[in-house]
DNA sequence: AGCCTACCTGGGTC
DNA sequence: AGACCCAGGTAGG
């Protein structure tokens, strides 16, 4: 039985668009705030189409929407056998029903709730720890355009290639026993990751060390706390990256990853002591974490990336208005 | 413990 | 054109 089931699957997955989830009005999933967000960098839109394409588990993926449907097709795997639909569920998150969460964080809180009015349908993705952590160090005081070219990168050049899709080849993200061979630092200098370079080499060499993905997986059955702890022990990994690792990856869905806008964030409208400060200090960062657990509870880092993603539009919206008055964005020549 | 600064790089601004 | 400035931080002082 089971096993028809996933042969059906496999064979659905190579022919055409397949439904993974239909969705009620009231529930949506917004593709572009959740896979352009700021949580995964290894996504690209097709505007004209309304196609995303991306890699994740090894295997090469479109994705659209079809009134209340999401669709799928996978371009290549890496993968023996593939249970798209399970893969997509999990990466997704779809077996939570988020609705109730997004109305109680509306009632308890006004900022959530205007952020929810014009942003519905991010959905919190569940990533590979691998992937997440080796893209979130090159986050760190860096450009979102830049940080995705590194992780191409890091795709590139330690990856596997597994497909070309309309003439564009598409990698495996690395292995961490790939990224911790110790050439790997000068490779990454020279391919212009800076500083970065030497935090990504040391902390793969670490991870292999303490036993590679199990270990990962230990961190998942740990509580929020020890799992954040054992990770800033990595050379390169410091509050905010582990936070990211915990929400996005480890199933931690406290954390609270606290960056510039987040930190912006909350001293503008909750934690005004808060405001003019130079940097976020550690008891500063514990505090505005602190803050929005106590705000939103369990799934906290939910919400948080809600409101970060309203930030950001509202940030992109202001460069649009800007840039419209003085047209001089043509380059000639 | 808490604050300060150097750090690679590239894209944007003036 | 060429100096800034800044970007989803972190280690080391």
């Amino acid at each position: 039985m089971r096993k028809s089931l996933s042969t059906t699957n496999k064979r659905m997955c190579k022919m055409s668009w397949s439904t993974v989830l239909c969705y009620h009005h009231d529930d949506p999933i917004q593709l572009v705030g959740t896979l352009n967000g700021g949580q995964s960098f290894r996504w690209t839109h097709d505007k004209e189409k309304d196609e995303w394409t991306g890699v994740f588990s090894k295997t090469i993926w479109k994705l659209k929407q079809d009134g209340h449907h999401l669709l799928y097709q996978v371009k290549g795997s890496l993968l023996g056998e593939l249970d798209c639909s399970r893969m997509l569920k999990k990466y997704f998150r779809l077996n939570v029903t988020i609705k109730h969460s997004y109305k109680r964080w509306s009632e308890k809180d006004e900022l959530f709730k205007t952020a929810y009015q014009q942003l519905h349908g991010i959905r919190m993705l569940h990533q590979e720890p691998v992937e997440n952590l080796f893209s979130f160090i090159c986050s760190q005081n860096n450009h979102i355009s830049r940080i995705s070219s590194m992780v191409e990168k890091l795709c590139e050049h330690f990856g596997e290639e597994i497909s070309i899709v309309d003439d564009v080849a598409y990698y495996s993200f690395p292995e961490v026993e790939k990224l911790a061979k110790p050439e790997v630092e000068a490779k990454l200098r020279e391919l212009g990751f800076g500083y970065r370079a030497k935090f990504i080499q040391k902390s793969a060499a670490q991870i292999v060390e303490w036993g590679g993905i199990e270990w990962f997986n230990s961190l998942q059955d740990m509580t929020y706390k020890d799992a954040r702890q054992e990770l800033m022990k990595l050379y390169g990994i410091g509050p905010k990256v582990a936070d990211c690792i915990c929400l996005m990856s480890l199933n931690h869905l406290e954390a609270i990853p606290v960056d510039t806008h987040v930190y912006q964030i909350a001293a503008r409208n909750y934690l005004p002591h808060l405001r003019g400060k130079k940097n976020v200090t550690e008891k500063m960062y514990m505090e505005i974490g602190d803050h929005f657990r106590n705000l939103f509870g369990e799934w906290a880092g939910w919400a948080h990336t809600v409101l970060f993603c309203a930030d950001l539009k509202k940030l992109q919206q202001k460069e649009n208005d800007s840039e419209e008055p003085k047209q001089k964005k043509k380059r000639k020549k």
